[in-house]
DNA sequence: CGGAATGAGGAATCCGGATTCCGTATCCGA
DNA sequence: TCGGATACGGAATCCGGATTCCTCATTCCG
């Protein structure tokens, strides 16, 4: 039937995929996703023909490594979810301090969690994580009732476009948006 | 000496650069800057090189129809200042209401509001108004002592952002902003 | 009205990044 | 080690928007 269970696939080609994922990641984080596809293949110590094969698309190689860095990003929330008080506030500060060093990231989280329609693991799990801040931080009464996952989706939105623009200390930021969750 | 005191320019000529301002801001507006310039001169009915002598670049065509419209942002925000109380937030509001019916302007509005260097009356302009609502908003005990001009730079700009992105109920995100700029 | 001067139009050209394609090099399994 | 399968490299090509430039039309002034 369906045996597609073909050779594995070649050691340096697995070693180059690494290559031009690690390449692309520091190209994107320090200026974001419009680099010319050549430069990624270039920094990657790859052709610009094997970069394609493996990544037809930008969005592709896009979503390979913000896939990877959301994940990452929502362990973190798990984590300050564990911790004693003040998660989200933890969480939104380490968000920020994960976008000030990723112009790439930021550029995806701000879509991300802008638009409802697109992204799958991005999104999902982020919003999972946000979740469980949030109830965490109504039930110890830093957040108030009527506050949703959606509030706080915009703030983040928010705070990648604030870092992004370089604008003033995005800390002052996070701080004025957690008091305005505050209950009232 | 310099008596460039030339013939007056020709009626046509202005009638022209009427028309490419009025189909720019339009076009710019729906589908925010991104517009070839070929696009531009068609739905002013123009030809492309006419459109070019006008305004030798993509940039001085937006900043000749962004400033205008923060213009009148800016107009607005003193009228609101002139009101009883919630100048501010009456403001922010009218931002987020101009903003979602206009992308250009979002665009510029976010990157104005960002960084500190480039725009000249854009920015300035409107941080003026905010200055003048801010120290209202202190008087009036709806803002704390320690807020700044360059807060509320952040909240637009955050704002500029969550429209752009279509994310939830900006309306909302305005809300918990002004409750986060609250005196403690 | 006549003829400079100014402006319009838009085809031709420039440009840089995206994407394809195929001969060559390398790897894998026997 | 051998031979086919798999992957690589990167020149050639495609593409679409930006920008130029020269000819022709319109306006203005005397």
């Amino acid at each position: 039937m369906s045996t597609p269970q073909r050779r594995k696939p070649r050691t340096d080609a697995e070693r180059n995929r690494d290559r031009v994922l690690e390449a692309a990641r520091l190209l994107f984080a320090e200026s974001g996703h419009d680099v010319p596809m050549s430069e990624v293949a270039r920094a990657a110590g790859v052709g610009i023909g094997t970069l394609y094969r493996k990544f037809p698309t930008r969005e592709a190689l896009i979503e390979a490594i913000a896939e990877r860095r959301a994940g990452d990003l929502a362990a973190a929330g798990h984590t300050f979810a564990g911790e004693e008080g003040q998660g989200l506030a933890g969480f939104l500060f380490h968000v920020g301090e994960v976008l000030a060093g990723d112009r790439g990231m930021s550029e995806v989280i701000e879509k991300a969690m802008g638009s409802a329609e697109p992204q799958g693991e991005t999104r999902d799990a982020l919003l999972a994580v946000i979740a469980e801040l949030l109830d965490q931080a109504r039930a110890q009464g830093v957040a108030g009732q009527d506050v949703t996952a959606e509030d706080v989706n915009m703030i983040i939105c928010g705070l990648a476009a604030v870092i992004r623009n370089a604008a003033g200390d995005w800390r002052r930021y996070v701080a004025v948006a957690l008091e305005g969750l505050r209950p009232r």
